[in-house]
DNA sequence: CTGAAAGCGCTAACAA
DNA sequence: TTGTTAGCGCTTTCAG
């Protein structure tokens, strides 16, 4: 007895060895372990003191060889250092726990060869499904394969030709609706900046920009559309070279938040104020909008949304993997703060 | 044949199926799958191919049961939406994954019971080690059973009285470099925001900026030490408070950049130029600091470089878990740059 | 170099 | 309510 207890285990302690100790057969522990009301409370009791003791650890791996259930997922986005990624990780390993569910973490820097080889390995270790930001420019048929053996939900982008599903923002409404509200504010020079190289939310967030200028009857100006990364060194370097235009923009609509901070520092180290001197608008709403100073006008499509949807529509398909392709789209909202509230007083045009 | 190919599998190809097709044993299957000599390559050929047309998948969790070997490990941090985390989990996902091993995540919120439920859960699945930055006031007994059963390495914060292998940066003599080179720039009265609630993180920067301190022969005013929280609008608030004082410090050294940057903000927002009114230091050198404006100056533990030694110190200790447990200290280096580099001019004092 | 047999720790019938 | 039995897919001796 005593020794048992000094002595550390050379071999796990394993169901078995709880079995005997307890006096009971390995298949009712087995159920005491999986919570099944098929057990005595006395047995159970017993059973459960007796794990305690011995320190028993549930090996869940051999669980799954039976079950073909593994309860982990791959999460594969492209890059945890940008903050809107962050955030959404953070929602996503939050709601999965709450599942029941634990997250295989893969970054792929955007790399289409990176994550297929992730993609791979998370296969190998039997994940029962995937949540995935593909990397711009990934094929379709990269993801093919995959989509047909395990539950696979598409976040944020999606790849083009690839009947999975999908949750992400509605950019297009959502650009449209930030756009038309620089216009309401009295800009006609809304630049554009970031969000190269494409992806499909950075289309559909050009066609929001584009349908907001149609609808002001204004025609769009090509050489306010600058790209850049997506960064905020890149947002900062974009308004540098806006502003040393001849005919600068009265307002810039960016790509996402992050760019959106980056261009306002850039104001300030101009000796402009963002939202006196020029209008800023960003994307995603993330965390850090609210409380940059100023504020930041965004569109909330906010990571936590989309990364508990995102889940919710994972667990739907696990349970089900006959069920058809859904597009889901959250409804975007129009969060306007200090950065572009106040109206453009146009002195020349 | 035609059938085979067209059906969608019910069941899981095996390595039997691809010995069976391939016409060798499992044995030679499995050797081929692990790339072992011991085969012909003419038959490896043969197998190799099989496994391609049958679509064969590896699978871990069968091996494993065999091996004890997962090539998982668990990575346990407090907040991946601070950016200095966020760079941290990027490192070591990416060292991972070039020793073959992959990461399941969790982020704790600095809370110990979620990261105690977090460390059990990966325990059931069967890590091979856990790469952990502890939750604050993580009791050692939280983490005791754990590291004596599979590898543990400690990162940036310590468990106190856990005699555990910890990586990190040489808080003390960064923030004493930091601190002394503010007092070498003239200052006198710099102040300390940021990071709470304690941890050994905390603890040891605030011992560099005594000793600074003590080195300069300049008594510390308690009242110049603020606390604050680790973000970037506790930064904020507390510069603000300290700008309203009647005697404010012209320097700040911020717990880290994130605070830094939140300084940053209030300083620009009460019309202050950092760098020029008010010198401002950060810590770890996260990849923002060098593209802020101005640039911050910053201690470098950076995260990349804590990240891979971390991870290079666990797989020795998942090769050798009687290793006596180390305290890897990483040397920091004070970065210099705008936000500090100005002499100061005393006027008064 | 290849094949046969045993077993990792668990679960799922089924029987008692 | 509890016990018995037969695998899940792989690796690993040990012979051939």
């Amino acid at each position: 007895m005593s020794d048992q207890a000094a002595t550390p285990p050379k071999r796990a302690i394993t169901l078995t060895d709880v079995a005997n100790a307890a006096g009971v057969s390995r298949a009712t522990a087995s159920l005491v372990m999986r919570n099944s009301p098929l057990v005595a409370d006395e047995t159970r009791a017993r059973v459960l003191e007796t794990m305690q003791t011995l320190g028993y650890v549930y090996n869940r791996n051999a669980a799954r060889m039976r079950t073909q259930q593994s309860y982990t997922i791959g999460l594969v986005v492209p890059d945890i250092s940008n903050p809107f990624y962050a955030e959404l990780t953070v929602a996503v390993e939050r709601e999965l726990n709450e599942s029941g569910y634990i997250a295989l973490l893969a970054n792929t820097s955007d790399s289409p060869s990176r994550q297929a080889r992730f993609v791979e390995t998370v296969l190998e270790h039997g994940v029962d499904g995937l949540l995935i930001t593909p990397a711009r420019a990934t094929p379709a048929e990269n993801l093919l394969a995959t989509t047909k053996r395990i539950a696979v939900v598409q976040f944020i982008r999606s790849v083009p030709d690839l009947a999975v599903d999908y949750v992400g923002s509605d950019n297009v409404n959502g650009t449209f609706q930030a756009v038309a509200h620089l216009f309401e504010r009295g800009h006609r020079r809304i630049a554009f900046i970031g969000g190269m190289p494409p992806s499909s939310a950075l289309r559909e967030r050009l066609e929001g920009y584009a349908l907001a200028h149609a609808a002001a009857h204004t025609p769009i100006d090509e050489t306010l559309i600058v790209g850049g990364a997506v960064s905020r060194s890149a947002g900062y370097n974009a308004v540098t070279a806006l502003l040393e235009r001849a005919h600068p923009p009265t307002a810039i609509m960016c790509y996402n938040d992050v760019v959106a901070f980056g261009a306002m520092l850039s104001l300030q180290a101009a000796g402009l104020m963002p939202g006196r001197d020029m209008a800023v608008v960003g994307y995603d709403n993330i965390a850090d909008s609210a409380s940059w100073h100023p504020p930041l006008t965004s569109v909330s499509g906010d990571p936590q949304h989309i990364g508990s949807a995102a889940v919710e529509r994972l667990m739907q398909r696990i349970n089900d993997l006959a069920l058809p392709p859904a597009r889901i789209i959250l409804p975007s909202e129009l969060i306007i703060r200090q950065s572009s509230e106040r109206y453009f007083q146009r002195a020349e045009q």
